[in-house]
DNA sequence: ACGAACAAAATTGTTGACAATTGTGTTTCG
DNA sequence: CGAAACACAATTGTCAACAATTTTGTTCGT
């Protein structure tokens, strides 16, 4: 019994493959190192395996599959050093997105920062670490946004997505929440000053943070 | 008459499609903009159009190629603004591998630094704009493959095959050259000196200086 | 029983034909 | 003469069948 949510009207079958997958993934759906046969996954979505080929392609692009000539594919695992890696990455282009952001933002869009922080801060005061996970992505979110440094942003956006099972486990460790919070105040603080030196430097000082946490 | 270099024995087609295409379009024997006819270039390769199919979606996804939706595939033009946009992130990356070969280094691979230093001034000594560039390149090269970051790696081979055409233009710059050797000597000192700080600042500055250099 | 050669199954890679979509030129009506 | 409707051509998207490759299981000889 298939499972599939039928393509879709105007959508076209390998879009239609592309954002199922890529969402099972990134929801975990798809255990590590699993597997994915192509017949499979074509039948689970209702789609032909040239869909799921074009898919697959796009998807070992971004570094979410691995594929090996012959052998298939399969979601790929991200070990910590490999984490800790791509966050170092993360550190540097967020710094730039950060520095650009306290220079060209509009006084709306750093009112918005602001909002965000004031949301955090309650979020973590209540208790609700899943909640702060969600603000916590959308700060990051945002100050790249507002940065208008497209390809710092897709750069990111790659980054990111190969991150979500070890955020996942970061995110409902105890304490983690308060010693974030106060590296994510200091961020926006600087940003609002428009300051894009010491708006860099805490970017980098919150995400030195995130890689500590991941090893240890 | 096809002008195929016929798929060497082992190599299997949508792999020889993709490098044949990919070093095309790095050669600038495509036009920028020019259009890429699937049908065209299969008989072109001597490939069929699923090898193409699958090769120009990797190119899109390595930012070398546009495709729209039912319309086809282009050489991706990179405007000037753009180009600002990637030897910025390029910046703070490039950065991040010189701290990291300041550190991680052995002495035998700054050895091949300082001789690499020496090559550079005098190709600028003896007037041969074009092998400095070259030299220029394994430079930069040998900086980021010491660093150990395959990450950070993979992202700058992704950005700077976008700015082949660019970079062509700006190496015959009359007394370019000169400067960007300064730039160079310094960043290399500042690595032999097992300085991170310093080596990420240089780097920075010899690309500032890039920055300048595409605008003007 | 152990290992090598071999056969079978599973899976990916390739091919050519067909369907769907977009852009263009032409006709027709006001 | 201009604009909307239409038909046509070019090109991409999709499909199902076929070929090639790798893995797995089996047999055979020692």
């Amino acid at each position: 019994m298939p499972n599939q949510a039928s393509p879709s009207s105007g959508e076209q079958a390998k879009q239609h493959a592309l954002a199922r997958l890529r969402q099972a993934i990134l929801q975990g759906e798809m255990a590590p190192a699993q597997r994915l046969v192509e017949n499979e996954l074509a039948e689970q979505f209702g789609v032909t395996r040239a869909s799921i080929r074009a898919a697959l392609i796009e998807l070992e692009a971004q570094g979410l599959v691995e594929r090996i000539r012959n052998r298939g594919s399969r979601v790929r695992v991200v070990t910590v050093e490999e984490a800790v890696a791509i966050t170092e990455c993360r550190m540097v282009l967020e710094g730039l997105c950060a520095a650009k952001t306290a220079v060209a933002a509009t006084d709306e869009q750093l009112d918005e920062l602001a909002d965000l922080g004031a949301a955090m801060t309650k979020a973590v005061a209540d208790g609700e670490p899943l909640t702060y996970s969600d603000l916590n992505h959308e700060l990051h979110a945002r100050v790249r946004e507002f940065s208008g440094q497209r390809t710092a942003v897709e750069l990111l956006e790659r980054l990111n997505a190969q991150l979500v099972r070890h955020r996942f486990q970061l995110a409902l460790r105890p304490g983690r929440s308060q010693q974030s919070l106060n590296e994510h105040l200091a961020m926006i603080e600087a940003i609002r000053a428009r300051d894009p030196r010491a708006a860099e430097e805490a970017v980098r000082a919150h995400l030195a943070s995130v890689i500590e946490a991941l090893r240890g």
